[in-house]
DNA sequence: CTTGGAAAGTCAACAAGACTGACATATAAT
DNA sequence: ATTATATGTCAGTCTTGTTGACTTTCCAAG
């Protein structure tokens, strides 16, 4: 595939380094846009971004064990444990030991954890809508497809399972 | 799945809470990628995140005063200058008293800055690289596109403004 | 049945990097 | 001379990450 191929030498089409800078810093300045919603909402209560992550993806997959999240987040298990300590404690977020593995726990969010999540993702969504809206339906296929192949491969296949159960 | 479906009279197209939360995943796990190369080389040494943001900054725009710096990186002063004054104590950037405003201090990396920034980039911009490549040109724009749109206005014109400095 | 090891949780210590608030200094602008 | 701006600094707090050591629970293989 010579898509870039190098015409006369230096021909490398999109792909100048001048290209690349400016997708770095699309992906700086986006990702900022993108979690300042919900983080303003966040920052009135005792919760920050790492809480915000936990309900998320516990809401995505309900029953998802510890150590699935701990995969999914890429975080150790003691500061996955603080975070779910305070939502437990907090009653957003239900720990049920499993039925067919005992030392499993297997997590859930409360009433409480499914109002809280649905502010933060109306949050997180609006925005997105918007943004896609703008953009159209060509370009979110491509912002999909680049934001892919970006991932690590291990995160590749979390990021297809559907329901992260294994 | 009724993706497309109109219900009551509103035409949500291809935008179904589920492709919302896709796009949403997709940012996180497509973020955790696009830092893990240099974090990797930041780890190493006594420097993180914040170090390379604004070592960055500071070469893509060389002469920029401090107060441009704050306002791209949307942190405080106290928070950016822990970092400077590290990288000026190493010898990385050098810091100038301005000409025209001598209260303005004007940074620029040194020959030691402009070798660390390249590591860093070079591994950044290999991973994006390959990511372009394999989503080819049309896919690049629409990711662009997204990015953009997703931008807080205001990050949207510094993402714009080519060399910073106004 | 015993034991090895996996899953989960806990405690402690620590660091990066963000924040606020208060204050100092030099310089520019009015 | 006064006020405003740009920068730097000290002190304290918060969130979120880390490592290391240890316990409890419990499945499964010997």
């Amino acid at each position: 595939m010579d898509e870039n191929s190098s015409r006369g030498g230096e021909n490398l089409l999109f792909l100048t380094d001048e290209q690349l800078r400016k997708g770095i810093e699309a992906m700086f300045f986006a990702y900022r846009g993108f979690t300042a919603d919900p983080d303003r909402i966040l920052a009135t209560m005792a919760y920050g971004r790492a809480h915000h992550r936990a309900i998320h993806f516990i809401n995505r997959t309900p029953g998802t064990t510890v150590n699935n999240l701990l995969a999914i987040l890429g975080v150790t298990k003691q500061s996955l444990n603080r975070v779910l300590r305070t939502l437990i404690e907090d009653g957003l977020v239900e720990s049920k030991v499993g039925t067919r593995d005992r030392r499993e726990r297997h997590l859930f969010l409360t009433a409480d954890g499914q109002s809280l999540e649905q502010r933060l993702s109306d949050a997180q969504r609006s925005r997105m809508r918007a943004a896609f809206r703008k953009a159209g339906p060509e370009a979110v296929s491509g912002f999909r497809t680049v934001l892919e192949a970006m991932m690590d491969p291990e995160l590749q296949r979390l990021y297809h399972d559907e329901k992260g159960i294994r």
